[in-house]
DNA sequence: TAGGTATACTTAGCTAGCTACATACTAGCT
DNA sequence: AGCTAGTATGTAGCTAGCTAAGTATACCTA
């Protein structure tokens, strides 16, 4: 019962190490963590999406989202594109540059990935990710009301 | 092995829901999920803890934990006591106030813990655990390094 | 006992998350 | 055509995490 208190922490402590050890491997390429996982979702995308779409699929809010992409553009990452169509959304578009990143970004979180996971096997990972799946069920039934 | 890729953001948003909803239920008393936590190891601590023993068993950096108890101090629920023995060290002290608090924080803390472990089962809980401190434990080797 | 090194806490300033509000545009109804 | 309501993005300002540098005190050694 104790120990059930420490569930949550745990959970934190994991999830904080693990982005602070990728944020400083990804300091040399100028990136962290978080825009990172943006261009990844961007990398990922059947087609150009809006900023809204990019949100959601990121797992964050639209202005957390907005102040990274401002960083982005910045950098000359990424591009917003106005839609014609639609004049109020911005689609986000990868530049040249960025593309070249992808797949050193991508080598560098996987490899990450595979050190976290020495000695875990595959199918203790997915029981894990069960787990972790009703928890959040549980926890966004909450916030619906 | 996209499955693996997903792990991580699973585990930031688990910890994340959790946290937004736990300042939400806090929210009446004028406590987060951070101040609440400086409680908790606080009213749990056999002695008086210094702020480094604090920061250190709560699992945030000193200076995270120093504005943290700036605030609780602020709310006359901690004390910082300055040692005779060493006047570097500040013991932090919980107020009475404090105390008639915990019993209520720690129900509400209690009651969400209930909630999302709902449909997980103890045996579960720990299996989970024990993978995370695997994880937890590889991620510290690369630190030490 | 004086000086240098180490330790405990604080301050300053960064990132990244959030909510609430502002702005720009679309769409639908008279 | 012109209101009104709705939607997409942006801005402001909060919390909470971090590192790096500053200040006060202790400890050790010559």
């Amino acid at each position: 019962m104790y120990e059930q208190h420490r569930f949550g922490m745990q959970v934190t402590h994991l999830s904080r190490a693990w982005r602070a050890e990728l944020d400083r491997r990804l300091i040399d390429l100028g990136l962290s963590q978080a825009r990172w996982l943006v261009l990844l979702h961007l990398a990922r995308a059947k087609q150009l999406p809006t900023q809204g779409e990019l949100a959601c699929s990121v797992g964050v809010e639209n202005p957390t989202l907005a102040r990274l992409l401002d960083a982005l553009a910045a950098q000359q990452l990424i591009e917003r594109q106005t839609d014609s169509d639609d004049r109020r959304v911005k689609k986000i578009a990868l530049t040249p540059a960025a593309l070249d990143l992808i797949s050193s970004i991508e080598a560098i979180a996987t490899q990450l990935r595979c050190e976290i996971f020495a000695g875990v096997s595959e199918q203790e990972i997915q029981q894990c990710q069960a787990i972790h799946a009703r928890m959040l069920a549980n926890l966004e039934k909450k916030h619906e009301t």
